[in-house]
DNA sequence: AGTTAATTTTAGACAGAGCTAAAAATTTAT
DNA sequence: ATAAATTTTTAGCTCTGTCTAAAATTAACT
């Protein structure tokens, strides 16, 4: 498997995880930052492996094989991520390039002894669940924080959005992962939402909280 | 810079340490393991960025930049074989294929970060001298085992030859970096070496005295 | 339904890195 | 000093992964 086919893996993958049928070749040409030819010529080559599902003019979607692949992507992306925040002091607005390459490094008994490394952890710097080894994922109960009502409590657990903007925006904010968060109200001049961090109340746009998971309280 | 031009560089690196001259179309790619053809096309390719020296028929030689890139990738090579063997548990016969595609990566401060999170160490696995950063090699007064005469001892240094069959035929004879030895003797008939180690005396091949550096004692 | 718009696929090119076979230059031998 | 052998370069192809432009298909509007 070559990089650029691990990395459209990833892209489908993500994008089935939202959208319900199949994905379109537009779509991938999207979040790939590419164009649909080329990923015509790229899912024609998935589809010969049987990593992915393909008929002409109607999308693709992951078979299981496909599925496992990307997860195991996913897997090392996520532990690479981990690594730099806990061992090599990077913030967790800078880890995902550098992981964008290092996920692609071919070694099982680097990632496994890597995952060992930090006692196998569950989630990466951004909230998001690290695959295990065969693949399963831990589901989480998170919302958005958006959905929380006024006077509800919550702790923040992970980010929907993890560009560099926004997760600097969240440290301005000192909103981090592992904090208690109240709602203190709802501004319906905006949809801005006023919330309680700690002892500061701070107002968090509507497009931020709805970048935001909290596990409720 | 992409991945084969950066093995080109450590190739044309490492094999101008030992000859003397401009190096030759044909020994890169031996140690590429590809044919002159494609060298030339490479060679040229290098020349045009200022990374090599080159005229026609002549052979290569790396300029300062081509020497400093050269030095910065065998930099990462060995800061990440030994951060295997110290952390993740690797042997020092398993981790050259990971390190050959981790020191791709392309991040400053990762590698800077690592170099940290090691203690800035000196040596990889293989007894190789670390550049540091500015690309400043400590040299060592190491010498091949087989140089030494009877009755001299020596501490073992590095390997000269890191080939797995290699690592792990000393590993057998339970010669490690660190260990101190003493020679016993040089067999006349097949030019083999009678050293002690530790309690234990053994045989060791011309071939892997030639291949063994110790530090005199 | 019929036309227009948008999406998707095909066709043809290109850059990077490699190969084979043939030509050119250099080195070695007679 | 020639001829033979070896090394190196060139020419022409192949394979990925990408692109543009044009054709085919599907979706959206009167
Ligand atoms: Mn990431
Ligand atoms: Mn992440
Ligand atoms: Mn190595
Ligand atoms: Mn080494």
């Amino acid at each position: 498997m070559t990089l650029s086919e691990e990395n459209y893996l990833k892209a489908i993958y993500h994008l089935g995880r939202d959208a319900k049928g199949a994905i379109s070749t537009n779509a991938i040409a999207e979040v790939m930052a590419t164009k649909a030819s080329s990923v015509t010529d790229m899912i024609k080559k998935l589809a010969d492996k049987g990593l992915v599902k393909y008929k002409r003019y109607q999308g693709a979607n992951l078979t299981e094989d496909g599925r496992l692949y990307a997860i195991s992507v996913i897997r090392k992306h996520r532990l690479w991520e981990l690594f730099l925040v806990e061992k090599l002091n990077f913030s967790w607005d800078e880890v995902h390039d550098v992981a964008e390459q290092l996920e692609h490094v071919k070694s099982d008994k680097l990632i496994e002894e890597l995952d060992a490394f930090l006692d196998f952890p569950s989630v990466d710097p951004h909230g998001d669940p690290i695959p295990d080894k065969d693949g399963n994922i831990q589901a989480s109960a998170k919302v958005l924080l958006a959905t929380l009502k006024t006077g509800e409590k919550g702790v923040c657990v992970g980010v929907k959005n993890s560009s560099r903007a926004f997760l600097q925006y969240l440290d301005r904010l000192e909103v981090s992962l592992g904090k208690e968060l109240t709602v203190l109200g709802k501004e319906p001049f905006d949809n801005s939402i006023a919330i309680r961090v700690g002892d500061t109340a701070i107002h968090i746009s509507s497009l931020a909280a709805n970048n935001l998971y909290v596990k409720k309280l």
